[in-house]
RNA sequence: GGGCCGAUAGUCUAGUCGGUUAGGAUACCGCCUCGACACGGCGGUGAUCGAGAGUUCGAAUCUCUCUCGGCCCA
């Protein structure tokens, strides 16, 4: 018989018509049902070209944890939606144009913003599609629609009539170039070179110095303290007692604290506010009164004296000009310091006290540790993220931002007396151009009012994402099908952000934790293993790999490469490489292709040995799915699928497939086994490979498409996998034989089989033209 | 300074309820068309399992210490 398939390799291109027979017949289409598998999928951020190769594996991953689910039976909802919010576009816009948001029209700068990300997110949603993902694109959201945002607004209005929300005046991370105040979880440390200057402050009753090392001596005029530590025996006697700051001539008194540490300079610090995190965790610890010596302009206040208007650094230079002309310098080093920044626009930050709204998380960590606990994690390793973020948290959310690109709070003041409206609920506002919806002022019956000009934290929107798929306040009967959300797949560094804010989020507004299980992938990473980066150069597009190689091959490289939670490198040679084993598997078919399809056959002692083989497969790759690591099952279905299957047994029933002194009864019992096993292993590969697997299915064995199989379940069979090795090892000893007689391997050769292994004896002689 | 994770052939990785000739992939070398496949077949080189100490008849696997790398937090 000719066989069904004729080329000679599987082609990538066909991927592209595939696709297109599963656009048509609606193949992933979610209709709720009473029970579904909803997935919180993350909303990509286009923040510019290429996407990351990392981000590619990682989503190809999650459609795999999609197809396990439809395949064990579930209703699988899986949305997708892109994350449009917040400040990398705006800094991409300002560099793309040129310009900078503060001297542009907000309504403009928000036009060239939503330009931008048009354009890369269509590129995005492009390689999503051909990456295989078996998502709702035809109902893709963004997180800067006029729905998201009324969604987000609405639950704002809500936390906010529960009293959830108030405004303080507190020291807080501010990044003046970008204008705006930033939460703990977006500060990342950068060791930056600076000044470490060495300054005599004056004991007050003793007349003699005390040294004081410090990067921010600008900062003298807001010194409350000096500490030192408690097992320091060099200030042993000087705790107590009374400094004169140089300078400013304040006085203030030497205490003791354990975070002073010894090898720091002198090994006496003086605490300002705010020189770091530090200074105001001390500052709440010794209740110290605060002293603002930098503004909201970035620049040095009064109270800084003759340095007031200058910007730190410039007020920097100047100080330590006036300690050296005074003989107060003892001596400056030039140090690496580690300098909080902002993670996304790399600024240093500056800790201000200003007036921003806080959402209260401080009262609900006990309670965010119990759900925590109860969330199921994959790997469970990562859950200690969660743990450790919980524990270390130590005041409310600051969730207003003073910038531009990012959803409105929706709040009105009065500007006579200054009370706040907050609106309904259910409709999206833009205080800073709409008029507020309100004629008169509740309070004093002013009818003039002036909008916030403030936008929430990104992560205000990106933490109800669980809500806004199912349909809250929206769709009540879809709302009660689909949340909570089944699982959350993301990756592992923004656990302490989005996975916490939204379990955070959504229990202070539906009592629920918005999913039972959290899937956690580590970073990609580049062929040495550093961080891919756009600056580092190191970044590979995955858009030609995919182009070239297909999105089976990329899709099986991430699984058989990456061990799931840890974080992986990518190399583009080894993904080429993994192409092989599509071919292999194509080859496979090509030659099964050549024989009739049956349902039923006599299965001979081989063919039940390798059909028991088979079924260790089966329940390896389910212990794999079982737990969404696509490791497993992919290097499992590789190793049988190339080493055992092809290998061996194909090998051993060639002779009898054919039929060659072989009765039809015997000849059909192979056909059956081969058929059998090349149809497991492509449902078993469904998952991983949708392409390829569907499009061998539908070649040798239904109309229909695979993704619309059950997975395979376990048979109860006897297990003869105990002659696995000593039949890998007879045949491999044949083919050595033959090689040192410098035979071809179908020459005849004069090898008896072992008594061990003569239930194969037929099929081995046959395979290897024994003579006797 | 604290936490989590990692360290197995050139590279990636399996094995970590103690006893295997330490498995596979890739790369490299040699030989070979055998009616699926040269994106192939067969064979081969290549690992003191990060270092040291301990427990044990026996350790890649257990304990301790250390070193290096990654990430996170202070």
């Amino acid at each position: 018989m000719e066989p069904k398939i004729q080329e000679k390799a599987w082609n990538p291109q066909l991927e592209l018509q595939i696709l297109n027979q599963w656009e048509q017949s609606h193949l992933y289409d979610f209709k709720p049902q009473e029970k579904n598998f909803v997935i919180d999928t993350p909303p990509p951020y286009p923040s510019g070209r290429p996407w990351h190769i990392g981000a590619a594996a990682h989503y190809a991953q999650i459609d795999m944890i999609a197809r396990t689910a439809r395949m064990a039976g579930k209703n699988v909802y899986f949305p997708i939606g892109i994350d449009r919010n917040g400040l990398p576009v705006e800094l991409y816009t300002e560099k793309k144009h040129g310009i900078r948001m503060r001297e542009t029209q907000r309504a403009e700068f928000l036009n060239l913003c939503k330009d931008a990300l048009d354009d890369l997110e269509a590129e995005m949603i492009q390689i999503a599609k051909s990456l295989g993902l078996s998502a709702d694109f035809a109902n893709y959201y963004r997180t800067d629609s006029e729905d998201y945002r009324t969604l987000t607004q609405a639950t704002f209005i809500d936390l906010w009539n529960k009293g959830m929300i108030y405004k303080a005046n507190r020291p807080n991370n501010y990044d003046w170039v970008s204008g705006t105040t930033i939460a703990d979880a977006e500060i990342i440390y950068l060791d930056l070179p600076t000044k470490l200057v060495y300054m005599k402050f004056v004991v007050k009753d003793l007349k003699k110095n005390i040294i004081i090392a410090s990067t921010r001596p600008e900062l003298l005029c807001s010194c409350k303290t000096i500490i030192v530590n408690p097992e320091d025996e060099r200030y042993a006697d000087l705790i107590g007692k009374k400094v004169i700051v140089p300078i400013t001539n304040q006085e203030v008194e030497i205490k003791v604290h354990h975070s002073a540490q010894k090898e720091f300079g002198s090994g006496a610090l003086m605490v300002c506010s705010y020189g770091d995190q530090n200074d105001v965790a001390l500052f709440r610890e010794l209740k110290l009164e605060e002293v603002v010596a930098i503004g909201l302009d970035g620049k040095m206040t009064k109270v800084a004296g003759n340095l007031e208007g200058l910007k730190p650094k410039q007020a920097r230079t100047k100080i330590i000009e006036e300690l050296e002309n005074n003989e107060l310098v003892e001596k400056i080093e030039d140090v690496s310091h580690r300098t909080p920044v902002s993670e996304r626009s790399k600024n240093p930050i500056e800790i201000i006290p200003m007036e921003e709204f806080y959402l209260k998380q401080i009262d609900s960590i006990e309670k965010m540790k119990t759900l925590g606990s109860q969330i199921k994690f994959y790997p469970d390793m990562h859950k200690q993220i969660l743990m450790n973020w919980l524990d270390s948290i130590s005041i409310d959310w600051p969730i207003s931002r003073r910038r531009y690109y990012g959803t409105e709070i929706p709040i009105w003041y009065c500007k006579k007396c200054s009370e706040p409206f907050v609106p309904e609920p259910g409709k999206y506002y833009r205080p800073w151009k709409d008029d507020c919806p309100i004629e008169k002022c509740t309070k004093c019956g002013s009818s003039e009012f002036v909008g916030e000009e403030r936008t929430f934290d990104t992560w205000m929107d990106s933490s109800i994402s669980p809500l806004f798929v199912s349909k809250y306040k929206k769709d009540e009967s879809f709302f009660k099908k689909t949340y909570p959300a089944t699982i959350r797949p993301q990756a592992k560094d923004i656990v302490r952000t989005w996975l916490y804010y939204t379990l955070l989020r959504c229990e202070q507004l539906t009592g629920q934790k918005p999913w039972s299980e959290a899937w956690i992938m580590g970073y990609g990473l580049d062929e040495k293993g550093l961080k891919m980066s756009k600056s580092k150069g190191n970044a590979l597009d995955p858009l030609p790999i995919i182009q070239k190689s297909g999105a089976d091959t990329f899709r099986f490289w991430s699984a058989s490469e990456i061990n799931h939670g840890y974080d992986f490198r990518c190399s583009e040679q080894k993904i080429e490489a993994t192409k092989k084993f599509l071919s292999k598997l194509w080859n496979v078919a090509r030659f099964l292709s050549s024989f009739p399809v049956l349902e039923n056959g006599n299965p001979t002692e081989t063919d039940k040995w390798v059909l028991s083989e088979l079924e260790k497969l089966v329940v390896e790759c389910k212990k794999g799915y079982d737990e969404y690591n696509f490791f497993i099952p992919a290097v499992a279905i590789r190793e049988f699928t190339w080493n055992l299957f092809a290998a061996h047994y194909i090998e051993m029933v060639k002779a009898r497939a054919y039929g060659i002194d072989f009765s039809d009864e015997e000849k059909n019992g192979a056909i059956y086994t081969l058929h059998k096993i090349l149809s497991t292993i492509l449902k078993l590969l469904a998952p991983i490979t949708p392409f390829i697997s569907d499009y061998l299915w539908m070649t040798l064995y239904s109309k229909d498409s695979i993704h619309k199989e059950s997975q395979v379940e376990q048979e109860v069979v006897e297990d003869r996998t105990k002659f696995t090795k000593e039949i890998i090892e007879f045949n491999s000893m044949v083919w050595n034989e033959k090689k040192k007689k410098e035979l071809s391997l179908k020459d005849s050769i004069s090898i008896s089989v072992p008594t061990s292994l003569e239930s194969f004896k037929k099929d081995l002689k046959a395979m290897h033209n024994l003579s006797n």
